[in-house]
RNA sequence: GGGUAGUUACCAGAGUGGCCAAAUGGGGCAGACUGUAACUCUGCUGGCUUACGCCUUCGGUGGUUCGAAUCCAUCACUACCCA
């Protein structure tokens, strides 16, 4: 009998993970759940590289497409959906793959989260509120009271993290840092985490390429559909957020165009940081499909 | 052929005798990041060095000067204008 094992194929974006997760699916029998905080809205598919229909009746899929960008999702929320939907899975089949770049995502589920409860929309506005009228000096002022262990460590200058550390604060009354550190990263499976990366120079030029394709494919006309709903934070996303300025009359298309591939050029650097500090992963180019599978044969213990 | 303006680091572009390895912006690189994370934030960006520091740069060459990216001469190239 198989051990359990959940294989993570990961890596920046357009790096080829779609294409990848095909053979690999395939050759274990699994299907695929997605890893990706975008691809979830259903109403994003052109500018998200979603995977096409083609492949999702080929292979169930799993966190694609099956919510509005009206309805609030977390990594927190992604972590407990996705080990449920894993506990199923894995009765049919010991192995199974979860494919995706969103780094925050994937910790989620490999290490867990804190539980941390939900602030309330009364709470957000109150801090944001603080934050509007008093800049991030109110924050911090507030946060070296209500949380001095968690103000030494934070960045005092990121705004969203203070924001939110600050929220916490007043939604639990209690410091943010007291809920920090608690997660328990037993996981009744083991985990298998594939990296595919290729030379930024050729990373780069394929992005640039996906860009231009998506543009053939209609994303202008799909941003335009969301462009009413631009306040929202699943549009605070590359590839909509440089089109709505377009159509607030500040950018030329070709100008957004080419912030589109800065941007996602940029989004692919980080998470390469970010996976960088992960010694679990085994890298591999795009291309070594058959290696990849050896190497997944091999490393499932029996 | 004549005139004018210009040539600064990867790019754009400031600097017009010492405080200049050279403002600023872009790009790039590196990093941080426990929940709206495709977000948000930070550092570096001539070479060598952990650092003090040292070395090589501002179109080429040659001068002036204690000292030049900055002044002079000359050559080359670029742009525009006149022929």
């Amino acid at each position: 009998m198989l051990q359990k094992t959940l294989i993570v194929l990961l890596g920046p974006t357009g790096v080829g993970k779609t294409d990848s997760s095909l053979a690999i699916a395939q050759t274990f029998g699994t299907s695929i759940i997605s890893c990706d905080s975008r691809q979830i809205f259903r109403e994003m598919h052109i500018g998200t590289a979603a995977p096409e229909e083609d492949l999702t009746r080929q292979i169930p899929h799993y966190f694609v497409k099956t919510k509005s960008v009206e309805e609030y999702y977390s990594a927190g929320q992604f972590e407990l959906d996705a080990l449920r939907v894993l506990d199923e899975l894995f009765v049919q089949n010991p192995i199974q793959l979860m494919v995706g770049g969103s780094m925050l995502y994937i910790d989620a589920l490999c290490r867990g989260l804190d539980d941390i409860p939900h602030t309330t929309d009364e709470i957000r506005s109150l801090v944001k509120q603080i934050y509007e009228t008093e800049g991030i000096e109110g924050l911090q002022r507030r946060l070296a009271i209500l949380d001095p262990v968690h103000y030494e460590q934070v960045d005092r200058y990121n705004t969203q993290r203070m924001l939110h550390a600050v929220e916490l604060c007043l939604q639990t009354g209690r410091p943010y840092s007291d809920l920090l550190g608690k997660r328990q990263t037993l996981r009744s499976f083991e985990i298998v985490k594939i990296g595919l990366d290729l030379p930024r120079e050729e990373l780069y030029e394929r992005i640039n390429n996906r860009v231009d394709k998506m543009m053939s494919q209609g994303l202008l006309e799909e941003a335009k559909r969301l462009y009413p709903q631009r306040h929202l934070n699943a549009l605070n996303t590359v590839g909509y957020k440089e089109l709505f300025r377009y159509f607030d009359g500040e950018w030329s298309l070709d100008f957004a165009v080419q912030m589109i591939k800065q941007n996602s050029r940029r989004y692919a650097k980080r998470q390469l940081t970010w996976f960088r500090r992960d010694d679990s992963i085994r890298w591999f180019s795009p291309f070594e499909i058959p290696e990849i599978i050896e190497y997944i044969k091999q490393t499932i213990k029996k």
